[in-house]
RNA sequence: GGGCCUAUAGCUCAGUUGGCUAGAGCGCACGCCUGAUAAGCGUGAGGUGGAUGGUUCAAUUCCAUCUAGGCCCA
């Protein structure tokens, strides 16, 4: 018969289960903050208190959440939580992007009508956008992000489209916005224009040809008349011409040529002037001048089509891998022409109408179609002896997504917002001084960005959005352009959302007796532009931060991946500098982007993009949650299998931890067996002091959103303080000795302080597993989201103790390493079947024998044993430690025998008879005086 | 091609104003325990600090160039 002390023991006891099952859990947690309305409760318990706040950016209302808006939604969630807990009254409202194009261009490839109706589109438009805000919404909340869910805002809301057309208005009274030429791809046969996720490439046979703009006065150059050499595949927009781009660091070679018994010079980019005869088939000709582009800007050249002379200027985006290097400018069609002429105040010139014909300020070819009559435009080039080379090139060309017919580049009218009328650029770049970036190089970055950017174009010619609300007079043409009506359409949407506009005629929309300021007229016509998008979302500091009750403005925090310098971040500034506000946010947090394990960026074709639900599904949202928070987001971040599987391992880690202090407090109620602070156990002040250092830590990098931190923290504590030293060095206390004793309840005090720190530390990261743990603490919050982060006291970290401490850990590692050893020899398994010498002198050994009584428990062995040898030798059998300076050290076989209670071994113990074991002298007195039956069986 | 950023052990991160054999945790290997047990403990092996050059008595830390990668443009 075996004797069974284990009754007296008191072993830990929790229904706090090892297994987490999160995938299971989470939901039911979810539940349970839904139905206490804990979201609810915070926002009450926090009114009044100083607001923080965090305004969200609208992710786009399509398909599922990907890992990086996680990432995005997480990390708010992860500041919200914790600015809520540390004092602040910080809500979150959510809100979504709902206009622009995916969406239409998703819809229409659902409607099967080939040219549906306006409000029909929007209608479909609306009820996917709809439908997305649903099924995201869902992902989020399975996350655990806390927030104002039933009432987000929305971007397609009546009411914000009305404050989307008022700050419109207050751009136009400041004089910001204006109407011009701008390229964009246009369909001919679909009469519209299009965006770039509207345009497929496919092969194109084009007509490729070497065109000659001789020089009007070029002696410095050859003595033969000379023609700087172009090369184009669209001829058509040659009448557009209106300069010939050289690269500013190039060298240009001035080539006589003889062909045909004509001879004459050509300039072309010096590097490619072989190339470039091969294809014209020209075998007789040399190169008798180096000249630089720059050199060349000083020279005029005269258009081959049209009486005028050109200019010949300098381009960055000039490439010598194809072409001539010089390039044929023209503004009205082609970006990149477009932005430098720009640059050097050409006029946007397109004379192209929209069924890609012809206009009179085409001159000769006025009313000629661009494609089919090209010919002409070839022919007029060889009579006037322009045409070097013409050939047939099969390249990659744009076609329209719908009718596949290849696409043209084509300048129409856009509405824009200056960026230099009343200093706008100048101001907004001011205003980003007075803002935090963090990390700090976001100021450079949108810096650069505002300084160089162009004019914005806030035209879309499409359907689903915000109208702009400007309307033409059909007798004079001038657009109208006023508060006043801009007004009373904001008005109108507010009431009947932006649909109206589509809806109703133009009499009925505009205020009564409006008239033309230019002649008078009183019929108009309505502007069928729609805003860019991120205009919209742009203005949410007024629709969204300025309206809501609950926010305040400006903003405390925008936080977006570092992609939005150029979009949300960037179109919130202009809009708000631009209506005479500052900037709407005080701080700026930027993130990176997902990226694999190998550090290659997500994308669906390397098939290396891992649909967050996907993620969630396996792991659960704490284990996502804890990724998030242990990547330093400020570079990319790397997500993976072996990422999360390492996560799981960290999340399991901190987890037993909790459910090692919850199973060792059960029988703890701190409002009666709390030991107070200066009868604790010095060990126990000791790992007070660490946890207040933890504590501090953590609060210090919250404050400055370097969650990382916290977690290598929070999981370093865990791992070491606790796991492999106080919880062990506990563990005789808690299990052998009186419940009541207090030694125990000193112990047990500052497991529930630890516990009771690290749930709220855990909170903002591991929302579920935090709240879990709560529940099984049982305190007066109803959730751990209704408690506060804990005060401590700096006092509390004690230097002289952290110094104590780590000396005897140190030593401890001494001992281990020869215990190991004799483990390794086979002497020994568990440690307490050890006794520990150890030889040290001087300073060394007195501070030992402080601690004589307690060493044994500290290296959990059976027994210590010091022996002071100051001024004699090290004695030769011991091993001497490896990093501490004079110390030696014996291990030997426990003496006793082992006693069944407590397991360590001890003379004490008597020897078995009747095959009952035996226990020793401590356990003994122990059973005793706690009362307990000492024939246990 | 331009602007901004990143690069320390297999993974995630530390390394204070340049200064002692570059640290931690996880993972891995080996072992222990079986009273935190689909847990826990111990010991140990892992780094030419992306590469090259320069400044310095001394550089992971400063400078230059390059390579790889990311975001935004062209």
């Amino acid at each position: 018969m075996k004797s069974d002390y284990r009754q007296t023991l008191n072993l830990p006891r929790t229904k706090f289960p090892m297994k987490a099952s999160l995938v299971g859990k989470e939901p039911e947690m979810l539940k349970f903050w839904e139905e206490n309305r804990i979201y609810e409760a915070l926002r009450k318990k926090m009114a009044g208190s100083p607001k923080c706040i965090l305004h969200d950016g609208p992710p786009y209302a399509n398909g599922d959440i990907h890992i990086g808006t996680t990432l995005n939604k997480i990390l708010k969630d992860i500041i919200i939580k914790f600015k809520s807990l540390s004092g602040y009254d910080s809500p979150y409202l959510p809100g979504w992007d709902c206009h622009g194009l995916p969406i239409e261009h998703e819809v229409m490839k659902q409607i099967k009508d080939s040219n549906p109706d306006k409000l029909r589109i929007r209608k479909e438009c609306r009820a996917y956008a709809q439908k997305f805000i649903g099924i995201q919404r869902e992902q989020f909340q399975r996350l655990g992000i806390f927030g104002k869910w039933d009432r987000p805002y929305l971007t397609m809301a009546p009411a914000y489209e009305a404050k989307v057309v008022a700050t419109f208005g207050r751009l136009v009274e400041k004089g910001l916005i204006y109407r011009a030429f701008k390229p964009v791809y246009w369909c001919i046969r679909c009469q519209t224009a299009l965006a770039e996720a509207e345009v497929e490439y496919a092969n194109y046979r084009s007509l490729s040809i070497y065109v000659k703009f001789s020089l009007s006065d070029s002696p410095l150059l050859s003595s033969l008349p000379t023609s700087i050499l172009i090369w184009t595949t669209t001829a058509w927009t040659l009448p557009a011409n209106l300069a010939v781009a050289v690269h500013p660091e190039y060298e240009y070679a001035v080539v006589e040529v003889s062909s045909n018994g004509k001879k004459e010079a050509l300039i072309m980019v010096a590097d490619m002037v072989d190339e470039v005869m091969k294809r014209v088939g020209v075998t007789n000709y040399r190169v008798v001048k180096i000249t630089s582009g720059k050199e060349l800007t000083e020279l005029k050249y005269s258009h081959p089509l049209r009486k005028k002379e050109c200019p010949i200027i300098l381009g960055k985006e000039v490439v010598k891998d194809e072409g001539t290097g010089c390039v044929h400018i023209a503004p009205g069609h082609g970006e990149a022409d477009y932005e430098l002429g720009l640059k050097h105040n050409l006029d946007i010139f397109a004379p192209v109408d929209s069924n890609g014909v012809f206009t009179k300020d085409a001159g000769e070819f006025a009313g000629k179609k661009i494609f089919a009559d090209s010919g002409l435009i070839i022919d007029k080039l060889h009579c006037n002896d322009s045409l070097l080379h013409s050939g047939f090139l099969t390249h990659s060309y744009p076609h329209c997504w719908r009718c596949r017919e290849p696409v043209i580049f084509r300048a129409t009218e856009q509405w824009f917002i200056s960026m230099d009328n009343n200093n706008l650029r100048e101001l907004a770049l001011k205003e980003i001084e007075g803002v935090t970036w963090i990390p700090e190089w976001g100021r450079v970055r949108i810096g650069n960005m505002i300084a160089t950017r162009p004019d914005w174009c806030i035209s879309r010619q499409r359907v689903w959005g915000v109208p702009i609300p400007v309307f033409y007079c059909r007798k004079c043409r001038k657009a109208l352009l006023n508060v006043r009506t801009i007004n009373s359409i904001a008005a109108l949407f507010e009431r009947e959302g932006s649909d109206s506009w589509f809806r109703m005629k133009e009499k009925d929309i505009l205020p009564p007796g409006t008239s033309c300021p230019a002649c008078g007229g009183e019929e108009f016509e309505k502007e069928t532009d729609i805003l860019d998008v991120w205009f919209e979302s742009g203005v949410s500091h007024q629709a969204v931060i300025k309206e809501e009750e609950i926010l305040s403005y400006p903003a405390d925090l925008y936080l977006e991946g570092s992609d939005q310098h150029r979009g949300w971040f960037q179109s919130s500034l202009l809009t708000a500098v631009g209506i005479g506000e500052g900037a709407p946010y005080h701080a700026v947090l930027t993130h990176g982007f997902v990226v694999d394990g190998k550090g290659k960026k997500m994308s669906k074709s390397i098939g290396n993009l891992t649909p967050a639900t996907d993620a969630v599904e396996k792991f659960g949202a704490d284990v996502i949650r804890l990724w998030v928070a242990s990547e330093d987001y400020r570079g990319d971040i790397a997500f993976s299998e072996e990422i999360l599987s390492r996560m799981q391992e960290a999340y399991r880690r901190i987890r037993n931890s909790c459910r090692y202090i919850l199973g060792n407090i059960y029988d703890f109620d701190p409002a009666k067996d709390k030991v107070a602070a200066n009868d604790l156990l010095e060990i126990d002040r000791w790992v007070l002091s660490q946890l207040a250092n933890l504590l501090k830590k953590a609060k210090t990098a919250y404050d400055s959103f370097r969650f990382h931190r916290i977690y290598h923290d929070l999981h370093n504590f865990c791992s070491v303080t606790l796991g492999s030293f106080y919880f062990d060095v506990v563990r005789d206390r808690l299990y052998i000795l009186p419940p009541s004793s207090t030694e125990r309840r000193s112990a047990q005090t500052v497991l529930h302080e630890i516990l009771l720190a690290m749930v709220k530390i855990m909170a903002p990261i591991l929302s579920f597993t935090a709240e879990e743990v709560w529940q099984h603490l049982r305190g007066e919050e109803k959730s751990i989201f209704l408690t506060s982060w804990p005060e401590f006291d700096e006092d509390r970290i004690s230097d002289v103790l952290d110094k104590k401490w780590s000396k005897l850990i140190k030593i401890r590692e001494e001992v281990y390493r020869v215990l190991e050893r004799r483990r390794q020899d086979g002497m020994i398994g568990s440690f307490l079947e050890s006794n520990v010498t150890i030889f040290s002198s001087g300073r060394l050994a007195s501070f030992l024998m402080e601690y004589e009584s307690e060493l044994a428990t500290i290296f959990i062995v059976s027994g210590v044993t010091l022996i002071d040898i100051t001024g004699e030798e090290m004695p030769c059998e011991v091993t001497v430690a490896a990093n501490i300076k004079e110390m030696g050290i014996k291990a030997s076989r426990a003496k006793g025998r082992k006693c069944a209670r407590c397991w360590a071994y001890s003379e004490t113990v008597e020897e078995s008879k009747d095959h009952l074991a035996t226990i020793c002298e401590r356990c003994v007195k122990i059973i005793y005086a706690n009362g307990q039956d000492t024939e246990v069986i």
